[in-house]
DNA sequence: TCTTCCCTCGAACGGATGTTCGAATAATTG
DNA sequence: CAATTATTCGAACATCCGTTCGAGGGAAGA
């Protein structure tokens, strides 16, 4: 019987072996990426046949959508179930930072992906990933907005784009983050936070002195 | 004959339609990725049949580390030429910060490819743009720790860790910038380094209020 | 125990993949 | 002009790809 995880029933074995399934996936994809890792790649690792695999999914595309869905739905959770708590905007951030990271640390495999293989979806699932990230920037917006409430209107900074620049920030540990050596969570929320609020060198006010650069050649 | 393009001798001919190919190539590999780009396209894109490709490269991999290397080379040397013109290093921060933005922006391709398929390299192709990437990130530290000479040791800021946050904030972009809607690359580029150099809400001074928060669980 | 689902699998499908080879053409040189 | 070199190409290679099918085994409820 066809089997779309949305539309059965929930049994127990059922649920287990799907999660597992996830878990291997989300780790060759994030080895390999996802076009260079084929099907056998994952039934090998998870230890079934390659037809197998297809009882828990319909297609390749599919099974990365569902790592992905998994994996935003949970860190926006965390983030709902605590960001309450704060009542300080500043504090509220650096709540919103530390979650994020404690995250993508944590579930290391499954968050690369999210971060590197947006690209790989295509259609409604596509659109469904981008619309949870979507509301994910607006959830930053929101925090620099009121971030900002005490100061004049004309002073106050784009907040989609420095939402953006942070979110950089934070998703580009993907390409250097190494746990044996870096940082550890709670500096790396810590300094992350602090550079993004005060600033790297907080001696000076802003205000660009020069002008706009020169246009280069080539 | 065997033509390896760094043992053969530059033929204007050869040399131009060598580039040709690495910009054509750039464009489907920025826009399937890697891996999901086929020698096919790249030749129909090229109007080259499938062997001749061949001719200009000894593998695809090969062909991706060309075009990763020029670019590289590219940008680095426009920053070498203009960087000495500002001795101020806040200065020196914010033409960094245009130079990478204004070129990532003009050659969008090529530049997120580079961002994008790191990983896709091996071996020595892996290594050398590796080695390059460090010594590009070396170069933004010079100029954090000439920022903070002045400031006593003991409050300095983790020079390696805020150059890989700017860089971070900076190669985002390829995720979301759209040259049509957002700013353009003289507001992209003072919003960024602004926002490094003095934070987003300046009002207050640093550190972290509250201690670390809690570990998760899941 | 028998029956009915739930789950798994071997084998195969058509097609796409990167790369090679030797011949053919175009450009350059003497 | 002829001769040599630089560049292009059609055809084919072996291998891998995602997906399907029908049959088979195993668990669960009667």
């Amino acid at each position: 019987m066809a089997a779309t995880p949305t539309t059965r029933l929930a049994s127990d074995r059922y649920d287990a072996r799907l999660n597992e399934i996830l878990l291997s996936s989300a780790q060759i994809f994030a080895e390999k990426g996802f076009h260079n890792a084929s099907m056998r790649d994952i039934a090998r690792a998870t230890r079934t046949s390659l037809a197998g695999l297809y009882y828990y999914f319909q297609t390749k595309e599919e099974l990365l959508y569902l790592i992905s869905c998994f994996a935003f739905d949970q860190v926006t959770e965390l983030l709902a179930q605590h960001l309450s708590e704060y009542s300080d905007p500043r504090e509220k951030l650096r709540f919103f930072v530390f979650n994020h990271l404690h995250f993508f640390i944590r579930h290391w495999n499954e968050t690369k992906v999210l971060a590197h293989e947006a690209d790989s979806l295509h259609g409604k699932y596509f659109d469904e990933i981008m619309d949870k990230k979507r509301r994910y920037v607006t959830r930053i917006e929101r925090i620099l907005t009121e971030l900002q409430q005490h100061i004049p209107e004309s002073r106050r900074k784009d907040a989609r784009l420095s939402a953006l620049c942070l979110l950089g920030m934070m998703n580009w540990i993907y390409t250097w983050y190494n746990p044996k050596k870096d940082a550890n969570i709670h500096k790396l929320a810590d300094v992350m936070a602090s550079l993004f609020l005060d600033g790297f060198d907080s001696t000076k006010a802003s205000s660009p002195a020069s002008g706009p650069f020169q246009e280069q050649r080539l």
